[in-house]
RNA sequence: GGCCCCUUCGUCCAGUGGUUAGGACGCGGCCCUUUCACGGCUGAAACACGGGUUCGAAUCCCGUAGGGGUCACCA
């Protein structure tokens, strides 16, 4: 029977494709990898971990990313997704460098990316592989194929398509020409070449060499609609796109042998297979693959909203990726992580579970090592996007807001306390008189309830020299300041205050903590000197005065 | 259930026959200090279990247990 019945859409030979599609043209050694996400409109943080993971690969060797959209099953394709993928690699600083780079724009000569538009080549490929007898047609019904598995389960068998059980694998020429005859719809299944009982050896670049039984699984290739299943466009797309290197999740292990059995028949070489295991969460008592549905940190979404720094995630991926980054990275402090080389075979063979407080930590350090400039631009593009109100503040003034972001930043040992850019709106607000005009009766609030309170009469003082002289440098302030309290019987310091605290009302820790109320509206702030040279005379010398009648 | 993968402090990892089993995050304590941080010092904390092999095992072998994955016309 002419196999051009079961793939109307093929149109090429295997010639035809390999001339079209040839061995790419690249330095020794280089590496192509792929990232291949299905548009169900989601992001997983998974998908960010093995793109970073692909295209660190192909990068230090000189080679090729690319991204190919996976979109076989229309049922479940949701719109929109290829821009909320190209947009969450673009923030993490991992777009492709071939493939869709933009709503319809491919770059590269292996395409089309999409495989929805590859249908002649997938089709093509099948149509040779059922003329070399590799594959058949099956025109079982779905029922026809659970009644299949109920009876595999009664007799306790294996599942599955396979052996005795493929009931169309040794149908009569007849017997096909009559289901075409009466329209049955029909798939396309692998014939399967695995013998009983056979074992193959398998190599994994994380892994080592893999034993499993070989495939003897008549796997649907084409489904009724034509389209391929994932093993087929796998197989046929990672040939002719010449990829050297397949990063894929390790719950592509158990088809791997079936993978490699379609390499072997086709006659093609297969790349290298590195199955990576996913990022896992505790639940209860045991762990679990990061979910979808349960899990809103499972999503990339989740790190923009909250304004992860790109290269906190990234770090901090990293880390999970090669052991070896951690120490690294303590003896390059100022070397950008592109330099980091990964290797594979330090990559941990046991899924990570993933660690909110550790990425809390990676952050702390990525800020702690950014200019104010530069948290500036990142915050505003965060706020921009998630918090228009605080964005029109802090861009209102930008030599103000860095002047903020710069306080404890400067010097050998800057702050750490930003996290996530989501953070500043609450933590820096007070520097922006309308919002601070909101924190008014929380500040009244905190100032009463303190253990000491400042008289009107210091209050003014305070105010009224500060403004003489505003620019004081830090040692004069505390010398000012040290002394216009202990004029008010605030002890200079903590030591004079223990010998003898019944003569005192308090000690300088009181009065600093009165001024924080007063001009920040919180107890817990950065250095108070920095916080008013930022503010400036006005600022200050207004709040105080406002302050008096507390 | 069959098959496959995995198993060192709570977490992420070092460790590839001989180590007081190391680091980081987190947690506790102390110090520094105008608060909060930062920083420094320090403490608690692990080789899943059972058999072998060996003078010697976290490291090699075999079991057991536990966890995960997979057995779709989803990827």
């Amino acid at each position: 029977m002419d196999s051009a019945v079961f793939t109307p859409q093929a149109q090429y030979t295997l010639e035809e494709l390999e001339a079209r599609f040839p061995p790419r043209v690249l330095p020794e050694g280089a590496r192509v990898t792929r990232f291949g996400p299905s548009p169900t409109g989601f992001m997983h943080i998974g998908g960010l971990y093995t793109s970073l993971v692909s295209r660190r690969l192909a990068h230090q060797s000189a080679g090729q990313f690319y991204l190919r959209i996976e979109d076989t099953d229309k049922k479940r394709e949701v719109e929109g997704t290829v821009d909320l993928i190209l947009a969450s690699l673009a923030t993490y600083g991992l777009s492709p460098d071939e493939g869709e780079i933009a709503d319809g724009q491919e770059l590269g000569a292996y395409g089309p990316y999409r495989q929805s538009e590859r249908m002649a080549i997938y089709q093509s490929c099948v149509r040779w592989l059922l003329d070399q007898g590799h594959a058949y047609p099956c025109f079982a019904s779905a029922d026809e194929l659970q009644a299949l598995r109920d009876e595999q389960a009664k007799r306790k068998v294996q599942p599955g398509y396979y052996g005795s059980w493929a009931i169309w694998r040794d149908k009569t020429e007849a017997d096909v020409a009559a289901a075409l005859a009466a329209s049955l719809p029909f798939t396309i299944r692998l014939r399967a070449s695995g013998l009983r009982d056979e074992r193959i050896t398998l190599p994994d670049t994380i892994r080592g060499d893999l034993e499993f039984p070989a495939n003897q699984t008549d796997v649907v290739m084409l489904k009724a609609d034509g389209m391929p299943t994932y093993h087929l466009a796998h197989v046929v797309d990672d040939h002719f796109m010449r990829t050297t290197d397949v990063v894929r999740g390790n719950e592509w292990l158990s088809s791997y042998p079936m993978h490699a059995q379609m390499f072997a028949l086709f006659g093609w070489a297969p790349p290298r297979f590195a199955h990576i295991s996913p990022i896992e969460k505790q639940d209860g008592g045991s762990r679990r693959k990061l979910s979808k549905r349960h899990d809103p940190e499972a999503s990339v979404g989740w790190y923009m909203e909250a304004g992860y720094p790109r290269d906190a995630v990234i770090e901090y991926l990293l880390n999970l990726i090669d052991s070896r980054f951690e120490d690294w990275r303590g003896e390059n402090p100022d070397v950008s992580h592109e330099q980091f080389q990964i290797e594979l075979e330090h990559m941990s063979r046991s899924g990570a579970l993933f660690d909110l407080a550790k990425l809390d930590s990676v952050s702390r350090e990525v800020v702690g090592a950014m200019s104010a400039h530069e948290i500036y631009d990142a915050a505003l593009v965060w706020a921009s996007e998630h918090d228009p109100q605080f964005a029109v503040r802090f861009a209102a003034d930008p030599s103000y807001s860095q002047a903020i972001l710069d306080i404890e930043r400067h010097g050998e040992r800057p702050r750490k306390d930003i996290v996530r850019w989501s953070q500043l709106p609450a933590d820096i607000g007070y520097f922006f008189d309308d919002s601070f005009a909101e924190l008014l009766g929380e500040a009244r609030e905190a100032y009463v309830a303190l253990s000491v309170c400042l008289s009107d009469e210091l209050l003014c003082r305070i105010a009224v020299e500060y403004g003489h002289s505003p620019d004081m440098n830090r040692e004069q302030w505390l010398e000012w300041l040290r002394e216009l309290g202990l004029a008010y019987g605030f002890a200079p310091n903590m030591k004079a205050f223990k010998v003898a605290p019944g003569e005192f009302r308090g000690h300088f820790g009181d009065l600093a903590s009165a001024l924080r109320v007063i001009l920040a509206a919180r107890r817990n702030t950065p250095d108070l000197y920095e916080i008013m040279q930022v503010l400036g005379k006005e600022r200050v010398v207004g709040r105080l005065s406002s302050a008096t009648g507390w």
